[in-house]
DNA sequence: CTAATATTTTAGCCAAGGTTAACTTATTAG
DNA sequence: CTAATAAGTTAACCTTGGCTAAAATATTAG
């Protein structure tokens, strides 16, 4: 399958009246439909809700595995934020069935919780070692994983799966 | 160079008092130590100021350079969210000193705006570019892409160049 | 020129995600 | 057991980025 099959929209309807745009100027780089465009935004907007509670549930389970117990006070060093932060939005975990927990004590995961953090978990494996198998060092690769995992489809993901598998096979 | 060189971190150091974790058990995804993972989330934390920024003054200069006029109408179209909401990140841009109009005019960059939209443009390409060579479809590649960009560091965004044009020549 | 329509702005609302400061509860030292 | 310290919560505040409904301005049709 060849890349680079559908470059730009020069077929592409345009419902605008004073749509006198050369054909030749803008080859590569035109506007996508407007719909279609609208919709790349929207799948952006809709990562941004999950964003953080996948990071939240994610790092609840590590700790768990890890350390044995996941308290909040790690939860705010660990994420860089205030201790009431992490206290707020750990209420609304438990008010969305991720997390559950008795007052001043340490947090567990609901079913759902551990569903959520497990396909994160993966996700967030397979972004991190495909950088690092593209050559992108550690430290930026794990900074570069932490925001791209969001964003990543299964499609993409499968893609950056199997070059990861190749690359470990034919790599020098 | 070969990946793989800093998997996990047996070695960190660990300042919780219950560390009993026995050191066969988590091999390859030990937890980062706790100050290079605060830096992972607070470089996300850090996109996120900018990232709304960026995809307007892109969609700003790709109007003025495709329809001849940004009007706030169009872009509230394309990005799928009201024409107030449209109208209040203006104001924002305007604030900041990135978009410049008289009310109830047509949208104009000013010169740190343009700026901000080169940029902004031209890492998206590459992502886009790149997603495209490593065989993901087209129209997979554009949603992925307009979250991704805003999460890929210099140091990636560097790799995915190179992939992509390794990729234009030995294409088969 | 006037009336209808399209566009832009404003006002008032909301949720998310951050902060500091003050308070409550647990844990630890003596 | 009590006092000091650590951990967690709550209250009050802020900004961002959404929304709807209403008002203001521009544009277009007749
Ligand atoms: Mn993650
Ligand atoms: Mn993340
Ligand atoms: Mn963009
Ligand atoms: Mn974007």
């Amino acid at each position: 399958m060849l890349p680079y099959e559908h470059i730009g929209y020069i077929g592409a309807m345009t419902n605008s009246p004073n749509d006198v745009t050369p054909y030749r100027l803008c080859k590569a780089d035109a506007l996508p439909p407007s719909d279609q465009h609208a919709q790349q935004y929207a799948a952006v907007r809709n990562a941004h809700e999950t964003e953080l509670l996948e990071d939240y549930v994610e790092l609840i389970a590590d700790l768990l595995k890890h350390q044995g117990e996941a308290r909040s006070t790690d939860i705010a060093a660990r994420m860089g934020v205030s201790q009431a932060t992490v206290s707020k939005t750990v209420t609304r975990l438990k008010s969305l069935g991720l997390v559950s927990s008795k007052p001043y004590r340490s947090l567990f995961l609901t079913e759902k919780g551990e569903a959520m953090a497990a396909m994160s978990h993966q996700r967030h494996a397979i972004v991190l070692k495909f950088l690092r198998a593209l050559g992108v060092s550690d430290h930026t690769a794990r900074i570069d994983a932490e925001g791209m995992e969001h964003h990543v489809s299964q499609e993409t993901l499968d893609i950056m799966q199997r070059f990861s598998r190749e690359q470990e096979r034919g790599g020098s």
